[in-house]
DNA sequence: CACAATTCAATTGCGCACAACTAAATGGCT
DNA sequence: AGCCATTTAGTTGTGCGCAATTGAATTGTG
């Protein structure tokens, strides 16, 4: 058609960023699996816990706003995390709707322990500190424009079957 | 402790990096859930689908090694593509174990309506194709790496609970 | 040939991600 | 005050990813 000349490659290309992107972070989530294992908890939940130990305790709404999930995933994670003995949910008592997520004493314990975790990752990489900031930048990058195409070129064609 | 001296910096650092990644795939999802809903399918049946149209009919067995995927995943997604009527399983004939993974004529002519996907991804990213290779090059550089360290540095300890 | 080890796909079980929906509480508006 | 839109969590359903197990077929070895 109207397309240029090797059509099959860009077929190839395209697997190529986002397949590599996707196999990354897989790979990451198996080392994270072993490392995490003596912690008793899963990569997510390591998530949710930095963001515990950095800002406090938090609505689960705000929970959400840092690691980009919304209730339907979050609300089973922080159930698990509260059955393993880490984190406490209560009704916030100024606004009914809202859920506090607080850290308990183990919560906060588990910390000293995690605090080894990142440098054994570091390891695990190979790559030093500016060749990790800098990928991490790229990666930023690219997700501000996958975000900004996606609310709006996209929407064109919101109205189909 | 005996550690060095911001340590809560290092539970950011290390945040950083993966968590980026990990955002960075959950927007390419995004993104490829909205172009690929004319076609029908998930990211990755897509990825299943590019790969039978590059090597064309593949054991179950070879598809994963393309993909870094086993059968837990596979089978219930072959599954799905095969109710689509993209693809047919049949069991190898000088193998039994083997089961051949085969495109039907829809799954043949699908291609063609996917061959404008790669370029509205491309789009979407906002990169170039040299920018786009180098984060992809950068990105296997440390899938490899962890991929190692899963192997050797860590089966250390293996022994526990 | 017989038997053990290996290979391959499927299945089960768990956790995450996300869309769509529900239910309750809140805030704004008349 | 009464009503309605919005906000906030939770629930349901689907699909992916992976560990662990199962069962059948094949290969290797004595």
């Amino acid at each position: 058609m109207d397309t240029s000349p090797a059509t099959s490659d860009w077929l190839r290309l395209d697997q190529q960023i986002c397949f590599s992107l996707n196999a990354a972070s897989r790979a990451f989530g198996s080392v994270y699996r072993v490392i995490l294992k003596d912690l008793g908890i899963t990569y997510p939940q390591y998530l949710v816990m930095l963001v515990l130990w950095e800002h406090g305790d938090l609505p689960v709404k705000k929970l959400g706003e840092h690691l980009r999930l919304d209730s339907g995933t979050l609300s089973p994670l922080l159930k698990r995390l509260e059955t393993a003995g880490l984190v406490r949910r209560e009704r916030s008592a100024r606004d009914e709707r809202s859920v506090e997520v607080r850290l308990t004493e183990e919560g906060v314990a588990l910390r000293e322990r995690a605090e080894r975790v990142p440098r054994r990752i570091a390891a695990a990489t190979g790559f030093d500190v500016d060749e990790i900031s800098a990928l991490r930048a790229r990666l930023d990058e690219l997700t501000s424009a996958l975000d900004a195409a996606v609310h709006t070129e996209l929407p064109a064609e919101h109205r189909e079957s």
